[in-house]
DNA sequence: ACGATGATTGTCT
DNA sequence: GACAATCATCGTC
């Protein structure tokens, strides 16, 4: 990784968040150095009834409405996930990390998710939160003006559209139509999907 | 103050 | 693939 990698502008995150959520892909989210590069991504919108923004803001989804860039961290069952807001300030909207391949840190993932396999250490926003030690105090960093222990470091460049693949979001039980999932294809998932075809 | 409700995960068949 | 675990949040009484 660059050390000069300057995290991601304010106005990349204050556009459509089902373009963030595709252009997300490829960046590296890090807690404390660790973490890895963003393989899948969903977006919510105050005007789907799917987000936890369709009601209003409260105090839990507040978050959601600052500018874009800060981070969402919410939990739900026994886990906590983590979503980066974005659009404008006022507006609820949210790009859920769903998964990762772990690329910093790899003693501490492993540490932290002991019991699972490796494929499954970061294969799920519940997951991935437990193997970066993303929490509840984290709710409301501001991604854009640093400063806190979550980074996300921007993609050397765009992934391509032949590598991303878009498709209904998972988990949810309203607005299940909306193509609004996207994930990377790894090179080690093209494998996986080669020896394993549907 | 009380009850319904998950943007999930791990385990068992 | 189905299903239970388990608790803070939120709306309602």
């Amino acid at each position: 990784m660059s050390a000069t990698a300057r995290p991601l502008a304010r106005a990349f995150f204050e556009r459509d968040v089902v373009a963030v959520a595709r252009d997300l892909l490829g960046a590296v989210l890090l807690r404390d150095g660790v973490g890895g590069r963003i393989v899948e991504t969903e977006a919510y919108h105050e005007r789907e009834a799917a987000s936890h923004a369709f009601v209003g803001p409260t105090r839990r989804n507040a978050s959601l409405f600052l500018p874009g860039g800060h981070l969402y961290v919410y939990r739900i069952h026994q886990v906590v996930c983590a979503n980066v807001s974005c659009e404008a300030e006022g507006t609820g909207a949210g790009v859920l990390v769903r998964a990762l391949v772990p690329t910093h840190g790899l003693e501490q993932v492993a540490a932290r998710r002991a019991g699972a396999r490796p494929r499954a250490w970061t294969d799920g926003p519940g997951k991935l939160c437990r193997a970066l030690g993303i929490t509840l105090a984290d709710d409301g960093q501001d991604l854009v003006v640093g400063g806190g222990p979550v980074r996300l470091v921007p993609p050397a460049r765009r992934a391509p559209d032949a590598q991303v693949v878009a498709g209904p979001r998972v988990g949810i039980s309203k607005a299940v139509d909306l193509p609004w999932r996207f994930r990377l294809l790894d090179v080690d998932e093209e494998v996986h999907s080669a020896r394993m075809p549907p």
